[in-house]
DNA sequence: ATCCTACAATGGACATTGTCCAAGTCAAGT
DNA sequence: ACTTGACTTGGACAATGTCCATTGTAGGAT
């Protein structure tokens, strides 16, 4: 690590603890987290690191494109560092397990122009339910 | 109206005043309504009728596999009484409308076996992102 | 090296959405 | 009409997220 901090000191970011602490966070776990899970890893790092902020710099994460932000159910909003490669998720109805796919087909090909209703569609998100090895076992 | 009503005391759903209410309100509109805006309406026909009925009555429709949850971004949940045409959602990322669209491909048979990951897979959705006409035009 | 200042962090109040529960009410079968 | 168990109620509570006035500080200017 890591290009996350050297792309954002390059958009003139300016660079603070806090925002370090999250960047490394992110840039450090694979998986998908909740704000809040953010915010507890931050805090084992930095622990006067406050929750409005993690907030704060989540949104300006996903603002400059190097997160992005999912919301696969009711609950938090998951945090997907993952924004340079594009990819779907397959998630567990169950234990809400969250994992990237890399299906075949383009479905923004597939939606013809009298489907768009005058809409300029820019993007797509595909999320495949199911449920994982794990939940299936129990 | 209604099958819906129909389909539901077939299943020995007991009917209530509340539970009409509701049903009918998401059987009038064609739209996607969030919780809150069902209550609004049902209490246009019902004043007495409790949040918490609202709420109660829209999981048991969900249950019943005669509404779907539409979960299209962090704020409220939203319902869709559509659920027995499978369809896909255009959403306009700026003032949060959504329809319906049919496109043509299956997501479903895009995601190969090497792409599970041993998860039982059981649907797909799809969510187009765009801007729709009206906020183009603003 | 120090100072300035605009930008960032803080933390606590507030908002929104949703869940839970104990008590009262009522639909529908007998 | 009675009875009963399912349904409704309302309010407390929980989880997630937003806002804002105040305080702090990164990084350029001197």
């Amino acid at each position: 690590m890591s290009d996350l901090l050297e792309r954002l000191r390059g958009r003139g970011w300016r660079m603070t603890a806090q925002r370090r602490v999250v960047a490394e966070v992110l840039d450090g776990e694979h998986v998908h987290l909740t704000a809040d899970e953010v915010h507890a890893r931050a805090v084992a790092k930095l622990p006067e690191i406050s929750r409005a902020t993690v907030y704060n710099t989540l949104g300006e994460l996903v603002s400059l494109g190097e997160v992005l932000e999912v919301a696969t159910d009711k609950r938090a909003k998951r945090y997907d560092p993952n924004a340079h490669r594009p990819h779907h998720h397959l998630v567990c109805a169950q234990c809400g397990a969250i994992r990237d796919v890399h299906p075949s087909g383009n479905p923004l090909a597939d939606l013809p122009d009298t489907e768009r209703f005058g809409f300029t569609v820019s993007g797509v998100e595909v999320t495949y339910r199911g449920v994982c090895p794990n939940c299936a076992a129990a």
